[in-house]
DNA sequence: AATCTCGTTCCACATATCGGAACAAATAAG
DNA sequence: CTTATTTGTTCCGATATGTGGAACGAGATT
């Protein structure tokens, strides 16, 4: 989770002049598990007191930031305004809705929508059996490529290059005794993905926790993407998994090419 | 230094330095209805050519919005990503869930939480009858005060001054003939509010739709919020309405007093 | 009272931002 | 086919803006 520090290789971490110290201020305190105070803030992030003052406080002027009253900070409520037109205007997400319905609908099983940001996969919708009313608590969170099935899946799509690009930059953390540890194996495994169509996680991010998954491709989009059938191990077997797969990867090139229609003219991918 | 800038007759958002400049043009393409180009936002931002192009940039790579293919952008996932975290991590909206979910069960209706921002009230949860699965649509949606009820709860808990100098700068906007038109009647209505406790919204903000509701206080918290249930007006009536509201105002205490106890060590409103 | 920690403010300095203007590439018009 | 127009990108000197070390003061701690 603190692998971000190691901006030494790549060197570009660093963030875009001024903008990009405020978003790693923002992110700081976002991603943070209770109220920052200024301190907390300082050691993390590493600026200078005076900087980090200033930029705390455009941060709170625009709305992104809230200031308690003891003085620590919070995630403002504009994050939430921006989020919520950001995600009920896109369009791929509807796209792909109705599909997602029917996969579960045959699965039983909970069905996820992921995109592919850099070396996450953040996924963007959720059909789920037990309709808790929540946000899908999942929604917008970022989880590694290298160890849930969209995350590989949407991989095997990527020209050979630029995967590579991306897998010399990913920090391999060990979730269960059955992540990939190394780049090897994942591109091992990324080699059969692209023969199959599809993608399983045996229990690599979560332990107990499988899914089958195929890549989303949009024509005249330089999105990637991808959807899962996601199930307890003790449900939903290897074999299950197996015998989904077709069905998933229709699901998914169904949604590819109503994508690739539908996407032009109105609001596209993320 | 910006307490004067910020603070009085100035109703425009003049942007804090570079961060509100580049916020304002994320906001323009976030908040428009598909792709921008950059001749739209060069149009809607007012900034010059050379300066708005620099701020696109760096907003994608930040991740704040994505290019398209047809060089038109569009919001970026970090939006959602942020937004996860901000909404999941709120500590106020899990305290309050229990009681509205209570207030549904009570009343068969759908049930909002609001949290007061500036001139808007910004929903953060929602409990619906038909559990669309959705991301409840409206998570995040930002409404404005003098139109709902919630929103007229919320200013009744402000000292006058803060209230006077809220809807001064409120432009009031007609969205049903019952729509609050001057700060007079809006104002008169707000005395009524602090006297009897609770607010109806009587088809203010989109006809056929009405509320009732009840504002949120949190001592020891400068947050200001409401909760409100909401039908159709064949459905409810305001007698109906005028029934359920001491469930409705007893709610919001609850959830206030709880709030001001469950609010200080852990994550708070946002 | 003395010490420590934490947040805020100040100000000389450097640099990132600014924005007009030139440029290139599409698209439309003549 | 040539000329005009629109659209996006790049350049660069001037300067506003952000930078960050240091001083300050309010609370808490001893």
């Amino acid at each position: 989770m603190s692998a971000e520090l190691t901006g030494i290789a790549d060197g570009e971490a660093a963030g875009t002049g001024t903008l990009g110290k405020a978003m790693a201020v923002l992110e700081a305190v976002v991603m943070a598990d209770g109220p920052q105070r200024f301190t907390d803030i300082l050691a993390k992030s590493g600026q200078p007191r005076g900087t980090l003052h200033r930029l705390l406080s455009h941060l709170v002027e625009e709305g992104l930031l809230v200031q308690r009253r003891d003085l620590s900070y919070e995630p403002g409520l504009r994050l939430l305004t921006l989020a919520s037109r950001a995600w009920s205007g896109n369009r791929f997400r509807d796209v792909a809705e109705p599909h997602l319905r029917k996969l579960h609908e045959l699965t039983g099983e909970t069905v996820h929508l992921g995109i592919l940001r850099e070396t996450e996969i953040v996924y963007v919708d959720k059909v789920e059996s037990r309709q808790t009313v929540r946000m899908s608590s999942q929604i917008g969170k970022a989880s590694p490529v290298y160890c849930t099935g969209i995350g590989k899946a949407a991989l095997s799509l990527l020209p050979q290059p630029e995967l590579e690009r991306l897998v010399a930059r990913m920090a391999f953390h060990a979730f269960t005794p059955h992540t990939h540890r190394s780049a090897e194996t994942l591109l091992a495994e990324i080699a059969d993905i692209r023969r199959d169509g599809h993608a399983f996680d045996r229990e690599e991010h979560e332990i107990e926790i499988r899914c089958v998954a195929a890549p989303i491709r949009v024509s005249g989009s330089d999105l990637t993407a991808g959807i899962s059938v996601t199930g307890p191990a003790y449900r939903v077997s290897m074999e299950q998994l197996t015998a989904w797969s077709g069905a998933v990867r229709a699901a998914a090139a169904a949604i590819g090419e109503e994508a690739a229609i539908r996407l032009g003219p109105g609001r596209g991918g993320p």
